[in-house]
DNA sequence: TTGTAGGCGTTATCAC
DNA sequence: GTGATAACGCCTACAA
């Protein structure tokens, strides 16, 4: 491997005026800079990106810690962000969580030991005190997780407010027994999601029965599980209000095998628009993300944070959704005789 | 940020024997040792990679290439990766080429540049004489991707035969006016997956109609184009072979949209067994690979290539795949009657 | 405009 | 067992 050293000696210069030359700066005569360009061709030399690191003390890449990138909402995620990020002449390490707290804590090593300049934490199953002292190593920026602390930048929807404009629909529909699936519980949009849901509950003077919520629905499969649940009980549960299309996709495919009626027997609301919640037959009721703006958006905010090196004020990017309403949720005959 | 020297200094030993503790050497006491260990707590000491990344010459790092991580096909592959380099203590960088020849040869700088250890290709548009030359700076394996050379290990399933068998299924639900929609056209199973396509009209005595050839079919958007394109045709296509699941559903949502019946009207095939794949209605007959298996391996292959500095002689995995008979082809009448 | 020399943080080699 | 010292390859004051 020829290094810099080499060049310059083969151009018959110093290895500073070498390094003036790959960096493209100033003072260096068009006939010594050919002669130089010549040697590094010659020579096949390429700058070794670890030394230019040690000596610049930055690495030029980003960590997304993310729980796994199989969840068509996290795929996106990622792909916008690394994109995004090459644009700036980043790099992208995937870091899959799958939600365990300790995953999460050993890949925020990695900004500890320079690996990586900033990490965004699409993720987020520790609690907040554990995550403060990684600060100290170099920036972090919450994208779609958030928490109430001022201490990092944060990009991300309303969770609360969606997860109550979601089950206010599935009232208005008409369900009165509404079931509530989660992902992960260690994370803290669950939480925020659950406010929504039973703030919903409480101002339409609906029950909120433990016994209706699932824990853990994280795909089709645990979609599948959750009907056979569903139908266990006892009491008929006619709506269900789910953080996931696929696991509301697992709902609809298991009704549709057990001869059961969708939305008529059960209402089901998913999240995150996935491609699946609009092919689905029923087509599935639905929350948007804007989930390419909010991976630029925070692929931006980190790498202003990575390049002034001052402090700056930490920001809250909130960004709008949309519930999406279709035919998973449409039982507009049974609605107009509830409401008459 | 405490170095290596700091901790020296405070635990008033030298640089080496912290280093001693820090790599788990022999040689040292029990009472230094200790004596180092407060010291580094101390100090919050971490080793910063990029000086034992410069001084080792390795970066434990690890770069896939793939067309994109939306596809959930690669979004399987590249969790399945992620999963088992962590295991061997590897990282994985992203890097989508959006089957762009160009970014893939940017992304192989990497390699040249030591900013990773090896690259996995589980996107290929260039031309192998393009890639040759980078195996000097490091070691390549195919995962996906294939070719005809002995220079490079490959893992991956046989796609002309897989699409050749797809084909043929069709054929004999009674298809004769088969249409073929493709992936990117830059790519080398592409042209593997025709062949077979192609052989399987021939073996039937059935005309290859380039007209019916669709290119560049990636997502369910492109499938309703597809589907559109179909009904424009004068002649009557009765059976498709699409190298997606997502082409596929596209398809299969467009047909339904259209009032036209599937597998009646149209016999649809995919390619990867997708979730999507078992929930569309009708759910679609597609070929199954074994894709964590593939990307285990592939991992193997390349640490192992990486540890051993000797060359050792490239290797090809062959892993065999499925045909996933359902719905979408499964037109029992019509056969019978045409077969009769 | 060009060159010299020191250091980024680690680890390997060789003495002690 | 332990420590001094020299690399790894690059950049950047500073000097010329």
């Amino acid at each position: 491997m020829a290094t810099i050293e080499d060049v310059a000696r083969l151009a018959g210069l110093s290895r500073t005026t070498v390094s003036r030359v790959i960096n493209d700066q100033p003072y260096v005569t068009e006939e010594k800079k050919e002669k130089i360009m010549d040697a590094m061709h010659q020579l096949g030399y390429v700058p070794n990106s670890s030394a230019r690191r040690l000596r610049s003390q930055r690495t030029e890449t980003i960590a997304v810690l993310l729980p796994r990138v199989t969840n068509p909402f996290f795929g996106h995620l990622i792909e916008a962000m690394e994109r995004e990020a090459s644009e700036f002449g980043y790099q992208v390490i995937v870091c899959q969580t799958h939600d365990k707290k300790q995953k999460e804590l050993d890949y925020l090593q990695l900004l500890k030991t320079k690996q990586v300049d900033g990490v965004i934490m699409a993720s987020l199953s520790n609690d907040w005190k554990t995550i403060e002292p990684y600060l100290e190593s170099g920036p972090i920026v919450l994208c779609n997780e958030y928490m109430e602390t001022d201490q990092v930048s944060m990009v991300h929807i309303d969770h609360r407010q969606a997860a109550y404009d979601a089950t206010v629909h599935l009232i208005e529909q008409g369900c009165s027994t509404i079931a509530y699936a989660t992902g992960s519980q260690e994370t803290h949009i669950t939480c925020e999601r659950k406010l929504g849901f039973q703030q919903a509950l409480a101002d339409f003077h609906l029950p909120f029965d433990e016994n209706l919520e699932i824990k853990d629905a994280l795909d089709v499969k645990d979609g599948q599980k959750v009907f056979a649940f569903l139908q266990q009980q006892n009491k008929k549960v006619d709506g269900i209000f789910t953080g996931s299309d696929e696991v509301a996709a697992g709902i609809v495919y298991a009704a549709a095998q057990s001869g059961f009626s969708i939305p008529e027997d059960l209402s089901v609301v998913g999240f995150d628009n996935q491609m699946i919640s609009l092919l689905m037959v029923p087509s599935i009721t639905t929350v948007q993300q804007p989930v390419a703006e909010m991976a630029m958006k925070t692929i931006q905010v980190l790498v202003n944070k990575m390049k002034s090196s001052q402090q700056q004020h930490e920001q809250r990017f909130v960004y709008p959704y949309e519930l999406l309403k279709r035919k998973s949720t449409e039982r507009i005959s049974l609605k107009e005789s509830a409401s008459s």
